[in-house]
DNA sequence: AAATACCCTATAAGTTTAATAGGGATTACA
DNA sequence: TGTAATCCCTATTAAACTTATAGGGTATTT
């Protein structure tokens, strides 16, 4: 199941994405627009920024906006960021790989093999999905 | 991710699909071979049983066995008997539908748009991959 | 300076997962 | 016939994660 978290934080970022203009737009307007919880929104926000994927401005008039273009704004980014590892299980994983304690062949289990090729596949989509993808609604 | 239930099944279900003779296995077989924790695999077997995958026989040698060829057990009906749905929100599910309660306009939802391209993609995954696939290793 | 709006940490309620426990029912076989 | 093997079923629990909520701090604009 894909966490409220990534759900709010890619219906932010396309909220963000359909502006005409990239100038910040406080977390209260984003939150009404989506009917999203402020405070929840906000740390989505927070982590975004920290992540380069959004600035910030403070004080009066100030708000978030995207650091980069729409259309350069991977989905794979955007996953990894709020949702983590896009592959199922961790012995497949590309960016934040382990191993299973119960399984002594990986390239003998069911499992891996299986996982593998999703990821392969979800990677890919993730991959050639931008933000601007996502705002042509 | 991968809940450990679904993990384990296709691990039990592998372990059942390389056997030369379709007789009943015990769980503590299973259990032993691919370092499960017994109840916890009884538990799962039991749903396999309960939905039409796997028989079994009680008493002295007994144990489970695939009801169906390995090569007509697609990993579709596996996954959603264990894991649930397919896809990563259930406003895109097939099996599993259900609308969002914060978001108006499906047809405009960047998030449904994105999940419903995954779940396409996996889902063909799934399919045309059978327990037999995952038996050759 | 006062209002606006982001920044940051802590905490709590709710849900799910993973496992554990314990006993019941059935079957094979000596 | 009795006993060991094995599946059947329910309940409980511990840990982890998710989804908020609360409250105050800091920077900026007017």
């Amino acid at each position: 199941m894909l966490s409220k978290k990534t759900k709010y934080g890619i219906k932010a970022l396309t909220f963000l994405g359909k502006q005409e203009k990239n100038t910040p737009i406080a977390i209260a307007v984003i939150s009404k627009s989506e009917n999203i919880s402020l405070k929840f929104l906000e740390s989505i926000l927070l982590t975004l920024r920290k992540n380069g994927v959004l600035g910030s401005k403070k004080g009066k008039g100030g708000g978030y906006y995207l650091l980069k273009e729409p259309r350069e704004i991977q989905m794979t980014l955007v996953m990894r960021i709020l949702e983590g590892p896009i592959s199922m299980v961790p012995c497949v994983s590309l960016n934040f790989y382990e191993k299973c304690d119960d399984c002594a062949d990986e390239a003998a289990c069911a499992v891996h093999k299986l996982m593998a090729k999703v990821r392969d596949n979800t990677l890919q989509i993730f991959k050639n999905t931008t933000l601007a993808d996502l705002c042509d609604c």
